[in-house]
DNA sequence: ATATAAATCACTATTAATTGGGATTGCAAA
DNA sequence: TTTGCAATCCCAATTAATAGTGATTTATAT
């Protein structure tokens, strides 16, 4: 369900991050990382997506270059600060002596913001799905309003936010979106149709 | 070479037919069809494309409603009378008397004016190419003539004509049209050059 | 209960595209 | 050598699309 959202855990002991596993291996994510140093994350080259990293505060601090530099390609990252120590509780740190269940409550928490996210900023609604279909197809926002029996203006307001969701402005762009997407199939659309 | 020409013999000598099919069973035309009256158009339901119809002018004049009838869906026409009488000589005239060589010349003629037809009227120019290539990434006419060094009335004019070529004039159905016709290869497109 | 977002509609100004005429030049084939 | 086409350019009228804002309603998730 998460798609595109890798956890990654950076902790010099390893008891931590075998306990992590165990906490996290039924989580959602659908890569889970785990490393001893940021060093390391020269052996994962190509990170990007949706990226929660749990690490210790200090660790954090002093390879914030580094971190920074190897995970440049993430569509945005979230930290969770692993502590020792116990008097250190909040929202976004995570205590090794919490007990299981807030741990994993404060990583799903985070993962569903992510969903969240995803969902609602990058991913196309039903109805501009519906819209670019129709515009695959050739038709005006004239056309596709009328067989959507919405205004024009609303059709305008679609094509403004799948533009804007998929960045891409041209009708040509939107079309060959359409295709790689499957969202239309080029093999069922006859040219006859496109007069 | 000469796709979709067919080439319709209409007599109601059997001996014309055969004489006939032995001069033309090594053309150029992919399909003829000998038949003894124009009624026998009805056994031939669907012909479409080029079409060469030999007959007598006096069986074309008694039957033409017919055979404008059934040949209607042709994309174009062109008869060739054949004479019995040995005085009326003409180029678009055959008389049964003429040699071999006159007749199967006469013939040929009319393919190749089809296939100049077909070639010229159906198949992109090299400049309607680049132009569509350059549609097909979502670029505006203007821009398009910023490329090609030429005025935006001369793409308009391109467009025009690619529009008329191939019966499309959407951009997302041209853009389809380009896929298909490998025209542009939607691989190679990445989708961060579409906005 | 409230915040979010999907879906709807609206207006204006500007820009782009289309349509339906023309015209010219140069090349290549019949 | 004429005919046809490709390629170029031009204009005016019309239609369509885009950008920039803003507003309402309804459902859903926290």
């Amino acid at each position: 369900m998460i798609n595109n959202t890798k956890i990654l855990v950076i902790n010099k002991s390893d008891i931590i991050l075998l306990g992590l596993n165990d906490l996290l291996k039924n989580s959602l994510s659908n890569e889970i990382i785990y490393i001893n140093s940021a060093d390391e994350l020269e052996n994962y080259p190509h990170l990007m997506g949706y990226i929660i990293v749990l690490i210790s505060e200090n660790d954090f601090y002093q390879n914030k270059a580094l971190i920074n530099k190897q995970l440049k390609n993430a569509t945005k990252i979230a930290y969770l600060f692993i502590e020792l120590n116990s008097d250190k509780i909040s929202a976004n740190t995570i205590n090794i002596y919490e007990n299981a269940d807030s741990i994993t409550n404060k990583i799903n928490e985070l993962l569903s913001s992510f969903k969240r996210n995803i969902s609602n900023k990058n991913e196309l609604s039903k109805r501009e799905i519906e819209v670019l279909k129709l515009l695959t197809k050739g038709l005006s926002n004239k056309e596709i309003a009328q067989i959507l029996f919405i205004s024009t203006y609303t059709v305008i307001s679609h094509r403004k936010n799948i533009s804007e969701k998929t960045k891409i402005k041209s009708t040509s762009g939107l079309t060959i979106y359409a295709i790689i997407n499957k969202i239309v199939n080029i093999e069922e659309i006859s040219t006859s149709e496109l007069i």
